[in-house]
DNA sequence: CAGTATCCAGCTGGATACTG
DNA sequence: CAGTATCCAGCTGGATACTG
C-alpha cells in the first residue's frame, strides 16, 4: 500500500515536477527565448544582439547569456585578448535541438499578434 | 533618412519586442505551462489539478488559472451555487491552438530529463 | 469544494556609471 | 567592444489561516 509519487525530473541541480516545467526552467524568463530566437540561424556578436533587442539592458543581456552558456545552449567565443574585444555567441549542438521549439514559440506569437493587433 | 524601428507587438495591453517574447508573456512563469499541459487532453476540477501539481500552493494555482482565463486560454465552469462547489477548467478553442506547442515543450523537457538524469 | 486574505521573501530585471 | 558594479523596484510565488 504505497502512494503513487510522481517522479521528479532533474536538470543541473534543479528539480521540476513535470517535463513542461523543466523546459520552462531552462528557456523561461523575459529574454532567453528572444536571444535563442536571434541566434537560431546565425552567430551574433554582443552588440549585434543588443541591436536586435533594443529594450534589454546590458546587465540583463549579459546575465542571460551567461545562464544560457551555463546550461550548455550557447557558446561564447572570444577572439581578442585586448580591447576592443571581439566576442560572439552561437548555439551549441544541444542548443540546436531547441530550434523547432523556438520556431513554434515565435510562430504562435506571430499568429496571436496578427489576430489581435486590431 | 529614417531609422528602421522594429514594430512592437501587442496583446491585451502589453507590448512585446518580438514574437517569441509575446508567447512567453502569455505562457511564461513557473506554472502556466504545467496547467496547460494537464488540461491538454481533459477537463479537470480545481482539486484534480492540485493533485496533478502537488507542489503548487492554492493561492498561486488560483492566480495562474485566473490569468489564463483572462487571456482567453481556458474556461472556468461553475456547476453549483452553494458549497460544496463544483468548478472545472478546460481549454478554449484559442487555448487549443497551443496544444502542439505545449506538447513540444513537454517533449523537449522529457528528452533532456532522460539524457541528463544520470 | 474551491477558493480568498494577509503577509512576506527572493528573484528578475532595470538604471546608471564605470572599465580591461 | 563587451562587458562589470552597484543599487534598487516590482513582480512572482510561497506559507498559513480562514470562508461562502
Amino acid at each position: 500500500m504505497e502512494k503513487l509519487v510522481q517522479k521528479k525530473l532533474k536538470f543541473r541541480g534543479n528539480e521540476y515536477p513535470c517535463c513542461a516545467s523543466l523546459t520552462m526552467g531552462i528557456i523561461g524568463g523575459k529574454w532567453k527565448t528572444v536571444i535563442l530566437y536571434h541566434l537560431m540561424d546565425k552567430t551574433l556578436r554582443y552588440n549585434e544582439l543588443r541591436k536586435e533587442m533594443p529594450t534589454v539592458t546590458e546587465r540583463t543581456l549579459s546575465l542571460q547569456l551567461k545562464a544560457l552558456e551555463e546550461d550548455g545552449l550557447i557558446v561564447r567565443r572570444v577572439y581578442t585578448s585586448k580591447p576592443p574585444l571581439k566576442v560572439d555567441y552561437s548555439l551549441t549542438d544541444f542548443g540546436k535541438t531547441l530550434i523547432p521549439l523556438i520556431q513554434s514559440i515565435a510562430d504562435w506569437g506571430d499568429l496571436v499578434a496578427e489576430k489581435y493587433s486590431r
